[in-house]
DNA sequence: TGATATATTGAATTTAAATTCAATGAACTT
DNA sequence: AAGTTCATTGAATTTAAATTCAATATATCA
């Protein structure tokens, strides 16, 4: 049988696991203790012995997803688009299988963009902007014709903020993530920076 | 001098369009009757002369919003690529110069997306749900390869939330609607549900 | 086992935001 | 110009949610 600490340990990761789910649902504001409580199958009081404040636990999510985010993906590509497609599909087949990897990108994404979200959270969440580094990326691969034409913070700016448009309604759509309706392709979203050929 | 009746509706106007932009900006949760006094530029004890609640008020955009969109797009498209090419186009261009159209779009958006508006409103905001009827377009034109290959609903999916994602970012980027920052342009989405030629 | 520490609850308390209200001043009406 | 109505404010009140707390139960440990 588990000991006390770990028990503890198990307890916490369950709620950061359903606070996961929620903020990535329903954003910041809209999710309200009571609802992580609830899903996480304990009294409100008792959230407190966990996590010092809603903010805290927040917090530690961000944290957790600049982690993640600064491993970079170990993989080899041989040539700079693979690099968008192989992040998006990964991203999309997580969305059924293992959604907390979706969950968290759409946790991230929410706040940096959110108001509402205490100012220190949303520099660290800052921290791994990716459209700075992709645009680094596009105007390298542009020149040897990897991407299309155009201004590179632009089109960075158009496929992450269309990304998280994707994921973000993905996750409020039920039908998307049990897969009785068809999600959209890696190939269709990267046509935003790669163009018509 | 504008009689009292005028006055009240002016005033009633001008809390209308700083509430759409806060909306649109910071989401129904997020902004808070405060914010909008202050926008407006009274007390928050007024704007309860001229709404009744935060949520008629919100409702009135809604309502608003719906009958601009019921209003189709009076224009002559040569194929069907060109609608969704002119929707983009337009909305882009209001962007920088009468953003109040391009605030309505995110706030219609928003409001079929977020958890924590009242139920009956989202409901008005989902009569105009561009997915379903998009798909319908997308079908027909895949006969004559106006349209790339693949599951209708989801590339209409894919391209109406990629289009409030970019919609949604450019509105919390004062650098975009400044101009400080290049726009993304309308053909790089379009590029979603056109495919590489 | 008895003593101590941790987990858990449900009932306060606090806090922030929405909403109401009584009072005041300005504008319209006759 | 007196009387009535509307606009406006700032100070209550209400409400919903976060946070604290005292009390109880359960586990650990000497």
């Amino acid at each position: 049988m588990p000991t006390r600490d770990e028990q503890k340990e198990q307890r916490r990761q369950l709620i950061i696991f359903k606070a996961l789910e929620l903020f990535a649902k329903k954003g910041y504001s809209d999710t309200k203790i009571g609802d992580i409580a609830k899903a996480a199958d304990m009294s409100v009081g008792l959230m407190f012995h966990y996590f010092e404040s809603k903010e805290q636990l927040y917090e530690e999510l961000v944290r957790m997803g600049v982690e993640g985010t600064n491993q970079p993906m170990e993989m080899n590509f041989s040539n700079p688009l693979d690099y968008f497609t192989g992040f998006l599909k990964v991203m999309l087949g997580y969305a059924k299988e293992q959604p907390w990897v979706f969950y968290m990108f759409v946790l991230m994404a929410q706040a940096r963009r959110s108001d509402g979200i205490p100012a220190h959270i949303k520099e660290l969440a800052m921290s791994v902007n990716q459209i700075e580094q992709s645009a680094e990326i596009i105007a390298a691969g542009q020149q040897y014709g990897y991407f299309r034409e155009g201004d590179p913070y632009a089109l960075s700016f158009a496929f992450w903020s269309s990304v998280q448009g994707v994921m973000e309604q993905i996750a409020v759509t039920p039908e998307m993530l049990s897969g009785e309706k068809e999600l959209p392709r890696a190939q269709w979203i990267i046509d935003i920076i790669r163009g018509a050929k």
